[in-house]
Formats: C-alpha cells, structure tokens, sequence
DNA sequence: CCACAAAATGAATGGTATTCATTTACTGTG
DNA sequence: CACAGTAAATGAATACCATTCATTTTGTGG
C-alpha cells in the first residue's frame, strides 16, 4: 500500500520497465506544487504522486536540491523571451523582464535556490541566456558589457519576484506610525497612486515599483552604451 | 544537563530573575549564527547557547520565523544610511545600496524572510526608512514617487545581495558550452573583464554586475524626476 | 493572602530528508 | 548462453527539527 495506492502493489526489486526518470519526476514535482504549494512538495508526497517509495527517488536525485534545480530549468521555459528576435532592444528587455517576474513571482521559494545553482546542465536556462545575449550585442552593446548587464536586470527581477508575495499592507507602520512621520507620510501618498487595490486592471503598489525601476534601468543602461 | 551546561542546572519553574527576553535572544542568535552559520541556527542550539531549555524559548517567540524576524531587523542597524543627511542624492544612494548589499550578502539566508515580512514593530528598520524617504524629499522627489523608488532599489539589492553568494563559476555552461556559443563567448568576454579573482582590491563578476545596475537605476530614476 | 499569570523544565509528537540492507531485473562480456 | 555486475525498486531505520504539553515554580495584582 505504501507505494503504489491502487493495484498490486509492486514488489521490491528492480520493475520490468523503468518507473522514474528525471522528466518524470519533474513533472511531478511540477504537478505537487501546482496543487499543494511549495510547503506541500515533500520528498514523501513527490513519491506517493508517483507511486513510488521515497528512497526510490533518491536512485536518481541525489538530494531534494537536485529535483528543486530541476523544476527551476524547467520554469524557466514559462519565461518569454521571444521579443528579442522582433522587437528594439528596451521593448524586447521590457517584455522579457515582466514576463521573467511574473513566472517567479508564482515561484518565489526557488529565487533563492536560483542564486546558487550553477548553470551546467540546465539547458532550457541556457537556451534563454543565448537568445538574450544575441539581442544585446544585436543592439550594439560592447561584448563584455552584455553578462554584467544580464546579471544586474536578473537582480532586480528575482528582488522584485519576492517583493510581489510580499502582504500589501507591509509597510504598514502601526501604532509606532507617529515616530516616523516623514516615511508613514509617503507610504500613504504611494497608496494612493497606484490605487485600484481590487479594481480591475488596477497596478498595486509592487507593480508600481517593478515598473518605475525596470524603466530606470532600461535608461540608464542604454545611457552606458558607447555611442 | 539538558539546559544549563555547568554548574546546577536550574530546577523546574520560574525563576526568580527572567532568564529571557526578546533582546538577549536576539543576541544569541546573532552569536549562534556568526558562530556555525545559518544552517547552524536550530532551535536547540539557540537554546544551548542562551543555557535554557529548548522549549522555553516559546515562552517568548511564537516561532522560529518570529526570531529570525528579530534578527533581520538587528541586522539593519549595520545598514549605512548617514550619508543621506551629509551627501547629494546619488551619492547617497550609493554608498546606502552598497552597504546595504554587503550586510545582506553575509545575511543572505534572511532575504527571503525580509520580503513577507510586514515592517510593524521592526523599529530599526522603519528608523531607515524614515531617513532615507526624508534623504528623497530633500533631493526634490515628489512624495508619492518616494516609495516606489525605494522598493526598487531595495529589490535589486536584495536580489544583488543572492547573486553575491553564488559560485563564481555559475556561468561555466560545461560540456554543452558550444550549443550556446554566444553567451559562451561573453561570459568568458566579461570574465577577462574585471579580472582579479583573488587580486587584492580586484572586483569580481558580482561587484560588476551590481555597479553596473546600481549606476544605471540611479541615472534612470534621476532622469524620472520632474525638472 | 490568594488566585492567576508568567516562565522555566523535560518529555513527548509528528514530520522531515536521507541512508541502508535486500530483492529483483536488465545488460554487457566471456 | 551463462554469469557477473549494475541499476532500480522496496521497506525499515536514522537522526534532526520545530513545536506542544503537562508540570513545577515564582512573581504579582486585587
């Protein structure tokens, strides 16, 4: 009963045809977050989603890390990154980095799981670094500008991708408000621009961040570019 | 034994003097994480080190996430933000994100903790806040532009203080190096770049790659200004 | 003075990732 | 074709970890 929930239950030993495998597990992996959460993916429920004991998972992960570097490749295919191929360089940064937050933001416990993986063997990241990178040095930038500047957009996009799961009401000074008058003065006057909380259409305040950042950086690195 | 390591270990009870409060848990967690690292923060060893059991440090923090709340917020006070009272704007911006993204590079692990965390009764960092939003006004922001820009910044340094702690070879695209030639080839470009790995005073890939987005989103959020 | 709250202990509890011995089946070599 | 070795499954066991609970002691307000 233990792993497999219905039927026969398999016997120990190796199965006639193979039960696992890294797309397999991955897609499970991908299919326990979507319905329980990032909370819910447990090296127990990934197995019983697959029908398999928990040990058996470990004959082709070496370890929880390895499925959640995994899944992060295969996010990464959610990231639209095809503007580079058609349109100007800001309008084609300006696509991909929304679209880049946007995926993240739904994934926000790999951001941090992001900064420490090494790229090797994560091809469908690659696959976008290449594409990336094309349309940069398609845009003139000098060859050794393009990764520096890649890594600074990518900075902002993974902060903002955390700053989106954060509770809208954070910055929300409390009874020690009065202390701080200058900042719970602007934290007020911020609110109230962006505005339409749960009206439709409406930009909340990180969208407002996000956007007012991302344009600054598209200026001001397009101003770094030699003329 | 368990709590008190020598001497009489203290009996059940209350005892006459308060052994614990939010501050001397605060410290010892600092200690305890200086000393074996994030990893070495468990809630037995905060316990050893403060000679209780592990049980009653509950009696003071509803979870494990509460004092790693109390931690970020003592960890802000090692942020740098006078040079907003002495300093032009951008120069204060400077040297603000570049203090505030080496204190959090040696606090990375509380990065994703900082982003859900609402700012109530997290004094020392709303005492930032405050000065900074007033450093803002001062250089002529428009009040309720002040936040926005601030939550950029934060978001890039956040995400700038992850990017610290990856391997320095995160790029190396391995064996699959020639599918993707392109980004091979500016990745090594801007490896030669700022070079001196182990050079003294030498800047490594990350300090580039966080200038080269500091300098941008203060040039961009600069030209955002109403003239 | 006494009831109640606060703060400690020490012993569970339930959950976690991970490891190991064992069993079975596939695969390459003589 | 036999046989050795390896790959891949099971199920039981391990070591931690955060958290809870009953119990004990002490401080405090009415």
């Amino acid at each position: 009963m233990t792993a497999a929930a219905q039927g026969t239950p398999r016997r120990a030993g190796r199965p006639p045809r193979g039960v696992l495998s890294r797309e397999r597990i991955t897609s499970a992996a991908v299919a326990q977050i979507a319905a329980e959460g990032y909370e819910g993916l447990t090296m127990s429920a990934l197995a019983r989603r697959l029908r398999v004991a928990p040990s058996a998972v470990y004959n082709h992960a070496s370890s929880k890390q390895e499925v959640l570097r995994w899944v992060q490749d295969h996010v990464m295919t959610m990231v639209d990154f095809s503007a580079f191929a058609t349109e100007p360089w800001d309008e084609a940064v300006r696509r991909w980095a929304w679209s880049y937050r946007e995926v993240f933001a739904r994934h926000a416990p790999l951001v941090p799981v992001i900064a420490v993986m090494p790229v090797t063997d994560a091809a469908e990241t690659l696959r976008m670094y290449e594409e990336v990178a094309r349309g940069f040095l398609a845009a003139g930038w000098p060859e050794e500008r393009v990764v520096p500047a890649i890594v600074a957009l990518e900075s902002f996009i993974y902060g903002s991708a955390l700053d989106v799961s954060a509770p809208s009401n954070i910055f929300d000074s409390g009874a020690s408000g009065p202390e701080f008058p200058v900042f719970t003065s602007a934290v007020r006057s911020a609110a109230g621009e962006g505005a339409g909380d749960s009206a439709e259409g409406g930009s909340n305040a990180a969208d407002v961040a996000f956007s007012t950042g991302l344009e600054a950086l598209i200026t001001g690195l397009k101003l770094q570019l030699p003329t």
